[in-house]
DNA sequence: GTTTTATCTGAACATATGTTCAGATAGCGT
DNA sequence: ACGCTATCTGAACATATGTTCAGATAAAAC
């Protein structure tokens, strides 16, 4: 037997990396069997390399998708102001992107060391960028006086190890709301960075 | 051969606790075999079991035995005084602590998953007492109206989360001085929570 | 000096792992 | 109607896994 009723590339494909990101996140990358990843999917262990090198590969790509989307889902919605305003616009977005998709969230950044050293660079360097973009923020608001940080380097990691943390409580339905967790984070970055 | 020269269980149990630690750090609890523990130490594998009934436990020790120096450490060092000092002791204390044990602090929220749930509850329990800690300095300076946070529980996993941050880019002899550390994150955390 | 005991070895167990590949088949283009 | 090819199965490969245990030996107890 082969080729079951309704295989297709297309399919399967997104179905791989969506079992993959379930199985991940909830288990970690070691403790995750191709056979059990291929079970998720209703398929055997052997079909899954019809679509990926390897499991490391697997891995890579999920890290790489999740960080490239963040980076264009952030290019078309920054919006121009005042530090202040971008500055709000960054937590809002941030707070926001990341609880939309825990699984991949939890994945990109408890999942590094399970990276080659290679793809562990590639990684890195996306994350890099997303890190500028707010560090330039509270640069800019700096300059301008309206912000006072004592390391704007330092600066950007608190804040946005503050805002990683949401992820880690925030159960939609829970005590607050989504624009109510926005609003408190915002009212503390805010102060944090005041002049 | 059997009982090589030297061994003493005193010497070998911490050993290998020592050994899970460090491999546990740098692989994932998943990724690491028994095996490679016993050759760290010295030893055949089968001597582990000697002090520890299987591998979970021997993972929910090492989080079960930092969380409890945490809570042991925090409480000898707690001082009294007004909130915006007992906030400051606590920030300081927490930074320094944390990055003192690195692998420690690294495995205690990584490899919560990998426990099994009576022992993940148990943990979860510890860490709570923890956070009550800064909590309740938070609720204090609240009342006494020295600080303004929109909600407690938030405010605290927000600084939290801020705070073990740096045990993520803290190299020591990097650019910044344990103190100049310290002191940037206080100057944050004191804002962030400021009236 | 002899017995006892704590400590470790080395081999074994059953099962799981990532990956490969020859062969089978369903659906496509013709 | 028919061949082609993308897609999947099922078995196999070599190796690794956590754990157990009989037997060996060094140190401690006497």
């Amino acid at each position: 037997m082969a080729r079951t009723q309704g295989s297709h590339s297309d399919i399967t494909g997104p179905r791989i990396q969506a079992a993959a990101l379930e199985l991940f996140a909830r288990h970690g990358y070691a403790a995750v069997s191709m056979r059990q990843i291929a079970a998720q999917v209703g398929v055997q262990a052997g079909a899954l390399y019809n679509y990926i090198p390897d499991k490391q590969t697997l891995l890579f790509r999920l890290m790489r998708d999740h960080m490239e989307t963040l980076l264009d889902t952030r290019r078309t919605q920054a919006g121009s102001g005042d530090p202040e305003a971008r500055l709000r616009d960054f937590v809002r977005f941030h707070i926001r992107f990341h609880l939309e998709r825990p699984d991949a969230v939890f994945i990109a950044y408890m999942e590094l060391r399970n990276l080659s050293p290679e793809n562990f660079a590639r990684i890195e360097e996306l994350r890099g960028d997303y890190e500028r973009d707010l560090q330039d923020i509270l640069r800019d608001g700096s300059a301008a006086g309206v912000f006072s940080v004592p390391d704007t380097k330092l600066a950007t990691l608190g804040v946005i190890a503050m805002l990683n943390g949401v992820n880690t409580w925030y159960r939609s339905g829970g005590r607050l709301s989504l624009d109510e967790v926005e609003a408190v984070y915002w009212s503390m970055v805010r102060k944090a960075v005041a002049a």
